[in-house]
DNA sequence: TAAACTGGTTCTAACTTAGAACTAGAATCA
DNA sequence: TGATTCTAGTTCTAAGTTAGAACCAGTTTA
């Protein structure tokens, strides 16, 4: 056993995650889609991916629930590559790289792309993890409890 | 040059976020410095990680400014691996991939370990994508704009 | 009908990873 | 003090993964 180490069956939705989604390709794909990529090769130009990494990664998130398959809206014979509603999910993983990349990763002034309110056109609001009553967390102000049981409704 | 593509030039923050922080070990190393993890060993035993690996890991992480190095806080002559404010700014990203793995990837009554707010114990809420007015914002509700400069306090 | 495009598959070389073995300095034990 | 164990690595090898080029079949366009 040299393969890749899962963390699937470690109890920690992070690990889990990135079991499914934590590979240096699938969040670009993921990204990709979300800026209007559908086709496989607007997947592959948009992100200079090698032919056969990009079929094996679209295979894997189509396996997993991430995207499904569609025929082409533009009427060809083509397929293309839609988010499934778990795939529409990790919008918020995608925004909160995103956020912490502009603020640590780009030196004042650097050109950089952005992401808008369609309807203002204003950058969005920074992410903030909040408690139940609406209060904003640091990390500080939190704990991870070991395995529990997923309650419907417990959130 | 077969070695692995990197996408920091690519203008986007995304990209340049899973550059640093994309490979398959990082954010979990993270994630244990988050639940209280600081020496070698401790990651090393609660990841069931390679020392190999993460000794590179590790090493990268401090290049890269996410983690710093510190004397041991237990009086030995160890060291420490302690997050800096950049690799604390990461929690929301950690917090996002949390709760879609809780969403998307349990079985209902599958046991997990939960992220509660400190103070009362409760489960935190749902990150929130919002537009600088508190709406909340869909991903279709957002646009992404190509390059642009990113003038100081532009946010 | 020919040429070009789309969406792949297959192949190889280079790179990364897992895991075991080894090591040096620090701490603990007898 | 000396021996043992612990900590935090480094080095090595085998196996898995990736990049990129070459190839190919079905579809669309000229």
């Amino acid at each position: 056993m040299v393969k890749r180490v899962s963390q699937w069956n470690a109890g920690c939705p992070v690990a889990r995650s990135l079991d499914v989604i934590g590979d240096w390709w699938s969040l670009l794909i993921i990204r990709d889609a979300f800026d209007g990529s559908r086709r496989f090769g607007e997947f592959q130009s948009g992100l200079g991916i090698g032919k056969g990494v990009l079929a094996t990664r679209l295979r894997d998130l189509v396996e997993r629930g991430i995207f499904e398959t569609a025929p082409a809206s533009d009427g060809t014979a083509y397929r293309e590559y839609i988010l499934t509603a778990k795939g529409r999910g990790l919008f918020p993983v995608i925004v909160a790289l995103r956020q912490w990349g502009e603020d640590h990763l780009f030196a004042p002034g650097e050109k950089r792309s952005l992401l808008v309110d369609r309807e203002k056109g204003a950058p969005i609001a920074q992410l903030e993890v909040r408690s139940r009553d609406g209060r904003s967390l640091a990390w500080f102000d939190t704990q991870v409890l070991a395995e529990s049981s997923c309650l419907p409704g417990s959130r």
